[in-house]
DNA sequence: GATGAATGAGCATTCATTCAT
DNA sequence: CATGAATGAATGCTCATTCAT
């Protein structure tokens, strides 16, 4: 995993450090391929010579970078257990959360998909980052299942999919692709399509589907 | 949109197929960039300089090779009034469509997006293809409203955005990223999932959730 | 010197023509190597393959143009015999039609020269071209000086080589490169300049110099 | 002017003239569009790729060479005040230098007039060569009118173009297209002929023209 | 004769990578 | 360590020329 020069002196590492900041902004604003080292290596105020002192070549930063952002999307999509309320304020949470996620590494994400076509290291790092995301979700499911809060049919881990899906690839139409929408009504509808669909039963603590006209007559 | 040669002899029609085909098949396989002329022209038995009777670069094929796609995705994900059934059915029809298009495209549409990202071009025909979705999505869902079949109170079009979204993602998790599942249980799960998510009533003809053992005890 | 098709129907000779006149405009306006085939054709309304009917080459086609022209300013630029009056109006009348022949080709000439650097054969016409105005020049020079109406010390090639070749200059910097002068103008003061560097006596039919006020004092 | 890394090393200087110097020799030689980027780095002992961490492309360096060259016509073609003698030498040393001055770069200038054609820059340039031999030989003959030693109705600008043309044309005619002549007597000629035709007066320092048999007999 | 599709040699240009200083 | 000059493989594109219809 690490690369090149295990051991370095401190200005080593801030050079390295530099190369590896100057490679996301890149990476963020332009394909993989549109990206040429010299970019890289002027933003990061460094001769063209020295990329090579810490990095093979360009895909060997990109693995970096990935990692890093990877690393990032992780930490920063945890709800954390201060998010008092039922199920529905954790799942709306959490949705949140991803959303944001995406919206700071959409780009980069996408680039990750693309080079994952081409190269199998690449895909396993994507594979990884999904994983996370599908097990949270599935888990949570499953929890809710047990609970007897949630339709007990559900496969879970392909439910997890399906949903996360849809909030990852909303992220992506609302953030890339210009789609208008606010952040605030953006998560209360994904949060209420998402709780109907897994068939969340309402609790005490969660209001929104309260006075929910669309409830069957029966 | 046709660019350059628009009358052609018979022999220049079949060439300039064989051009678009080769064209499409190499950009199933490769990024658009790791696509090379000289592949194309390999794969349509055709010598370089012809391709440049009939293109005048690459991206000029692809485009082509988009326009076709987008446009038999368009046709093929009709839900023709043959489907009888009540709005379920409807809604399962569109579904299994919806992902049979995006599976036999779905590496295709990945380029267009990246692309889309360089070209300005390439980002219009994308949103023409999401658009016609989208709409189609969002007047199946006011249709259901309209009827007092499905929640009044949500907005039709970021609703459709988001589900469709959902199956859109789906396909290619599922296809492109070799999440193993198979479409007949994919179908079913999506539009249960799209069901339940826009509150869509039982009919007499659905049913599917008839012994929906998740329905709130109340 | 007859290239291809030495017989010819009548269509076959109205598309020679069509070429070479296409041949000509199109060399008139670009140097020799911008010039494409195609664009030839296409001026002559004749489809691509049909140049190679009545030419070898794109060189062949120059030939056959720079021929013409050359025949052109030859017959042009003969002083006919109507002109009357004495050497200073015939050596006027004769810059007046050397400028202006000048003037019609001035651009297909530069090409020559150019297409000569490479080209033997082209060398050879430009050399034929030089050669009709020098002997001209050279043969009214030895006339006046055997009239004794001019200075006979100078060799009549090389002067006629350099006054000639300040006319054809003076051409190719009025229309080339756009240096502002009236016809009468300039070729009022070439003529002057001619006559007074070869010494030409006054003769009671030359008016122009009579009151010439640089007749050295003595 | 100076495209390209302004600042250079050493051995990158070093470089760069090998190339404009392998530049000049090239375009010495063959026409601008002969030259391959390929052999100007043949010549230069430097791979293909080096020439463009130089140069933007062929007419780049041609620009550069073209300018190196006008700056050499212009300090080469400067009559010192060291020449001594009157009006009558000091023209014969303008004319030697001039014809020098083109027979070092004939062909170059010849190029310079092709290139001129299709693009403006180069235009600009070979008009700044012509302005200032042009501006040079006016001023010249307006002093010698002022001195009453040449004469006044003679439009100085036209005179000194059409003049100037003269030697110009002759040094193209003698050098690029063989004629033959030797430097001596043609510097004799072009001078008795430029001197008589601005009727320039003899004085007690200029011997030639003293027995000068073509004296109107009167 | 005319057509225009097909060919492929030729050339410019880019850019990742190496290496001497 | 940093520099930046040098390298050359890779590839897109042009256009004169050929040839089957």
């Amino acid at each position: 995993m690490i690369v090149k020069s295990e051991v370095l002196t401190a200005r080593g590492r801030r050079t390295r450090a530099a190369l590896v900041d100057a490679g996301r902004e890149a990476f963020a604003v332009q394909p993989l391929d549109a990206v040429r080292i010299d970019d890289v290596c002027a933003r990061a105020g460094v001769s063209h010579g020295t990329f090579y002192t810490y990095f093979d070549s360009k895909e060997a930063l990109f693995r970096e970078v990935a990692g890093v952002v990877v690393g990032e999307m992780f930490t920063a999509s945890v709800v954390g257990p201060a998010v008092s309320g039922g199920p529905y304020e954790r799942i709306e949470a959490a949705n949140r959360l991803y959303l944001r996620a995406w919206a700071a590494n959409s780009r980069l994400v996408r680039m990750l998909e693309q080079a994952a076509t081409t190269d199998e290291s690449f895909a396993g790092l994507l594979l990884e980052l999904r994983e996370v995301f599908v097990r949270r979700g599935a888990e949570g499911l499953r929890r809710l299942q047990d609970q007897g809060l949630a339709d007990p049919t559900l496969d879970p881990r392909l439910t997890a999919i399906m949903l996360g899906g849809m909030v990852e690839h909303f992220a992506h139409v609302w953030l890339d692709l210009g789609e208008h929408a606010d952040e605030a009504a953006a998560v209360d509808l994904l949060t209420k399509l998402w709780a109907r669909a897994i068939g969340l039963t309402r609790t005490s603590t969660s209001p929104p589907d309260d006075t929910d006209p669309l409830e069957p007559p029966r």
